[in-house]
DNA sequence: CCTGATTAACTGAACATGCGTTCAAAACAA
DNA sequence: TTGTTTTGAACGCATGTTCAGTTAATCAGG
């Protein structure tokens, strides 16, 4: 046997980077096999062939069309006010992560099996949109609307926090998407505003 | 050739788990082979399982004494104050996590690699330890000292802040853990205390 | 609408290598 | 001498990748 009914480069082409996506996910890159995503596509495993040189650029393609699309999804106006820039950001970044929680957890964990140049490019990518969250802190800072020691920090600290959702929440839990949203943006708020001046009438 | 010069369980015990941590936290669970393992203790891989009755329950142990020890360490004083042991949380948590930073990566990246019954016994563990940080919170906003929504959302959101720091942080970089330490107070503590009253003089 | 040639997609077997684990035999420690 | 620790070979099976061969889809010309 050889060529199957049906077959062609555009279905099986995406179908193998969703199996791969969805198995990478679940059982971490270095436990799966390449058969084992040909027998998720349906196929056998010298086909997967016709659709990534080898194992390592599915992996590094999967990471950096997240990174990609993270990067071109999120819309900052920067003649907002700064609070209001802030306040989209988290927003953004929940619920574009709860959308994708197969390419966020690869992204985060598999970046160690990546090799050296391929780690420096979605690194890269990662810190370009670490920037752009800098960039808002930055702004409020210079208005006086936030109140950071260094902006630095408080970047990794937002972004460590917001990405957290992901290892808890679940939809069928007691909280809605909308209601963690809004309790994530007023913590980020608060930890990023001036320390308040307690006024006692 | 068999037993070599020197050889006693004392002393290789604790270095096939010290290699095993190490070798888990580079590479990853899957990646690493019991043989790399043996290579890096300077044994055969067959005598690995004088000291663990298989891969499995080696990641397994290192995960459990882990957290044992975490649970172990911190000290908090119910008497106190809640930003007071709040602080002291903020604190310790960036230090622990900081002076075992294999530990730390393999007890959040190869939670997948566990068998049910494994992984269920983790989670309890790292459940006692989320409790720890929730009961502080508790406290504080029946005193009305803290002002959260919702103290499990805000022990997640604070965990995940803090444990970010491991991803980023290196001693021969721009800050020194102190700076670092004291910068996370300051975020954590605004971001979970009542929100500012602005005082316009 | 049919026929034949060409191209694209896939199979199935093979390659060398590595895997976790077991165990009889051997050598060291007490 | 007894008991502990390690070796080294072996087990069956899985790994990523290649490739000649085979079949389905596509296209050209009537």
């Amino acid at each position: 046997m050889a060529r199957t009914a049906g077959s062609h480069s555009d279905i099986t082409g995406p179908r193998v980077r969703a199996a791969a996506l969805k198995l990478f996910a679940r059982q971490g890159f270095a436990a799966v096999s390449m058969r084992e995503i040909a027998r998720e596509v349906g196929v056998q495993a010298g086909a997967l062939y016709n659709y990534t040189a080898d194992k390592q650029s599915l992996l590094f393609d999967l990471m950096q069309s997240h990174l990609d699309s993270l990067l071109a999804a999120f819309e900052d106006d920067p003649t907002a006010a700064p609070e209001a820039r802030l306040r989209q950001f988290v927003q953004f970044h929940i619920r574009f992560h709860h959308d994708r929680p197969d390419a966020v957890f690869i992204a985060y964990m598999e970046l160690r099996n990546l090799t050296p140049e391929n780690f420096a490019r979605i690194e890269a990518l990662r810190r370009r949109y670490e920037d752009r969250l800098e960039t808002i802190l930055k702004a409020g800072v210079a208005e006086g609307s936030f109140a950071v020691t260094d902006t630095k920090i408080a970047t990794m600290a937002v972004i460590a926090m917001l990405t957290g959702v992901s290892t808890w929440f679940r939809s069928a839990g007691r909280l809605s998407l909308d209601e963690v949203q809004e309790q994530y943006w007023q913590m980020v708020r608060k930890a990023v505003s001036a320390p308040a001046i307690h006024h006692v009438s």
